[in-house]
Parts: C-alpha cells; sequence; structure tokens
DNA sequence: TGTTTTTTAATAGTATTACTATTAATTTTG
DNA sequence: CAAAATTAATAGTAATACTATTAAAAAACA
C-alpha cells in the first residue's frame, strides 16, 4: 500500500469536474474560495455568481470547470473523505491489534480533527464543517443513483469498507458491520450538527465533546461477542 | 394522558403556515397535491408553481398559506412526527414492562409503517418516505436556530424525550440516551435510503428488512447493565 | 520564428424560480 | 341587504441557474 503516498494530491473522480481545478490557479481559487462561502452563506445561498465576484472572476468561467454547484460540493466532500481515506491507512498501519485499529479508526472518523497535528489539507477544519453542514443535501437527491453509477462515491464506500475489514478481524459472526459504520460516519456528523443548534436531542452537558466517547461505546459494544 | 385522543387532527406550532391549511378546502388539497408532488419530483425540483398546476390553482394563492415550500416541507414533517407521537402514546399504554415498551418504541420509530394496520393518516407511507427522502433538507439549514427559537421542533423533541424517559426506566445510569435515540430516528431513516441507492453502505443481502433489526440490536445492547 | 490550433475566460444573453403588490370576486357579518 | 373581511387571480419583479458566442491568451508545430 506504500503507493498511496505517491498519491497525497489525492486522484478524484473525473465526472466529478469539466476541467480538473488543480491544473490553473483559477481553478485552485474556486475551490479555496468555494469552502469558505460555502461554509458562510450555507449551501442553499452559495450562488456561482457570488464565487465568482468573491475571486474576481466571473460566473461563466466557473461553469468551465464544474457543471453546477452540486458537482462542486460533491467535488469537496470527495477531496475530503480522500483526505479521510488516506488517514485511515497512515494512522492504522503497523497496529497489528485489530481492537486498537478500530479504536483509532474510530476516532478518526467521529472527532473533529486537530489543528495542530492531523490535517493532512490547510483547510481540513472548514473541509469537517462544510460536510457536517452541507454535504447530505447533495446525497440525498433524485440523482443519487446516476452519480452512484459514474463511481461518485467510491472513495466513501472504501472508507467504509476498511472499518468494516477491521471489525470483522474482530467479529466475524456480527450480521450488520457496513450498517454499524456508515451509522457511525454519518451520524457523528449529524449528532455534531445537532450539539451546536439542536442540543436537546443530545447529551451535551457541558462544553465537553462526547460524540467520539458516544460512537466508541457503541461500536464496541455492538460487535462484542456472546 | 387521556387528553390526547382528543387531539388527534394534531395541533401543529401556528408558525409554520400564514393560514391554516385545514380550514379549507384549497387548503387540504395543497397539502395533499405537496405530499404527492415532493414524493414524485423531489424537493429541489418541486416548486409552487407546478403544485398549483397540479392542484388548479395558482402560485400566489398557495403563498397565501405558505411562506415558501421550506416551511410547507417542515409542516409536512411535523404532521408526520405529530402521528408518531400519538403512535407512541397509544401503542405502549398498558405496559409496565419499561423493556417491552421500548422495543415497541423503537419497532414504531425504525420500521416502515404497514399500510393494513398502524396508519393514522391514510397517507402515512407516502409522508414516512418524504421524511426519509426529504425532510433533512429543511433541517440542516442556516435557519435552524431561528426554527427552533420558534418551537418548530418541538414535537420532534417530545418524540426524542419519550423514548429517552423509557431508557432511562431500564438503565439510569447510561450516559448517551438523548444521542442514541436521535441517532436512532435519524440513522434508520438514513439506512432506508442507503439500502435502496448506496446498498453497499448496509447490510442488505436478501429482500429482508433489517433496518429494524440492527436497530434494536444497537440500542439493547448499548444500555445493557455491566 | 511565425502561424495554426487549442485553451481560456469574458460578454451577453435566456428560462426558470421565488416571491409580491394590486385588484376582482366571494363570503361573512351586523 | 350593505359593509367588512377574506380569498384567490393577474401581472408583475429580482434573483438564480445555466448557455451560446466571441475575444484574448497560451501552446503546439512546421
Amino acid at each position: 500500500m506504500a503507493h498511496t503516498f505517491l498519491n497525497l494530491q489525492i486522484a478524484l473522480n473525473k465526472n466529478l469536474f469539466l476541467k480538473d481545478p488543480l491544473t490553473s490557479e483559477l481553478g485552485n481559487n474556486i475551490l479555496n474560495g468555494s469552502i469558505e462561502l460555502i461554509d458562510l452563506l450555507g449551501f442553499e445561498r452559495f450562488t456561482f455568481k457570488k464565487l465568482a465576484s468573491e475571486i474576481q472572476t466571473t460566473e461563466a468561467s466557473i461553469y468551465r470547470y464544474f457543471e453546477n454547484k452540486n458537482k462542486l460540493l460533491l467535488y469537496l466532500t470527495n477531496w475530503y473523505w480522500g483526505c479521510i481515506a488516506t488517514r485511515l491507512l497512515f494512522e492504522t498501519n503497523n497496529i497489528s491489534d485489530p481492537e486498537i485499529r478500530l479504536r483509532k479508526a474510530v476516532h478518526i472518523l467521529t472527532s473533529f480533527p486537530n489543528p495542530e497535528k492531523d490535517s493532512l489539507l490547510k483547510n481540513e477544519q472548514l473541509l469537517k464543517q462544510i460536510v457536517i453542514n452541507e454535504a447530505i443535501k447533495v446525497v440525498i437527491t433524485k440523482g443519487v443513483d446516476q452519480e452512484n453509477e459514474i463511481g461518485i462515491f467510491g472513495i466513501y464506500k472504501d472508507v467504509v469498507n476498511t472499518v468494516v475489514g477491521i471489525i470483522k478481524e474482530i467479529n466475524e459472526e456480527y450480521p450488520y458491520p457496513n450498517m454499524l459504520v456508515s451509522n457511525m460516519i454519518e451520524g457523528s456528523n449529524q449528532q455534531r450538527f445537532f450539539a451546536e443548534h439542536l442540543p436537546r436531542l443530545t447529551n451535551i452537558a457541558d462544553e465537553k465533546d462526547l460524540v467520539e466517547g458516544f460512537f466508541q461505546d457503541l461500536v464496541f459494544k455492538a460487535i462484542k461477542k456472546g
């Protein structure tokens, strides 16, 4: 798996863009600008026109890179999941005990990234914020089957499968490993949203971040043998 | 709690509408028409203009009932949760063993309603489909804090609290009852979406519906003492 | 080096969407 | 039965999502 080192400028599905944004300065401006503007406005109020004015270009020029704003957000979230997939490989490498590996994986997937260490991308925190607050809106759509067909969710499925593999090492018999993992990933993001906006749906008593604790507890109890 | 009987035409938060749609034929047409059209088109492609043409009225007339399509969808989902809250009370009534009550509650919240029995509303199935496929888009928004302030999520919180109460009867010590319940409710809907569109994120091997099984297993393992 | 080809981004649109002000028609009330 | 209140239609506007065309710049090649 050493070749993933070479892959650090993560290879994204070509169906996500019309022109690869990593090949030009304007493309990079679109990516960085959109992360900040989507976070600021929310995805509904975010438009290519506003982004264009922000990064000093035109609406039509952005349309040369991305078909529409949904594809752009899918690109950003894929970028995030590529980054997470890489961290999963790196940080669980050389750990032989699958239980310790699982604990590490749950940490990577449910905790909020530490600005000091962890980050592979300069804006991993902002990107995580977007994944929490916006990403679900471009997954739960009528277009999902088409997007799935062209492989848009491949990286995401890889992440799920990696963790499912660890769970199977620990307990081959557990009947719902995929549901447990996808529920943990999506659920942890949703619980973070709830914690900030609808705290009574959660158990945030003080300033302490209980999201990781909840899922560490839940996952290990679920797969326990006997 | 006997007065909930009288409350069966569920009382909804007045901030959800401009004019109460239950007081006129047009209002009822808006509700029934929107359920079908949102299910058919998806929320993004659903517009008041299309709905107006469907139910033989005008766009502007629909605007007299609902501020915008987000509020209309919030109205529909509140209607659904009101219905679920009522079923929770009815169907767990007179059961003294909290474990049996919890099993019943998990069933109500995670299973797909049976067209033959269960339903309080004629279109509970369609409404559930909308809650699965669309509801999240009007919760995870920048407007959530304002909507929360005016009590829009009150019924939903009541549902969560009812189940949290049962869990506390069983195990007072479990530290994450609210997270467990809100995760179960949202997670079960999401797993149903995945099962249909991204099945590799789930464990749907055959035609069997594993969603309820997964959450029954998960919830009882999570709160088990010792 | 100079010319052709390709790529890039700007201009200037269109159709649709979300929403509103005004008015005509209908219903309710005193 | 007349006045008041409610309802829904007409006819708009501003913003959004997206596209066709063209000018300018960069790259390829002869």
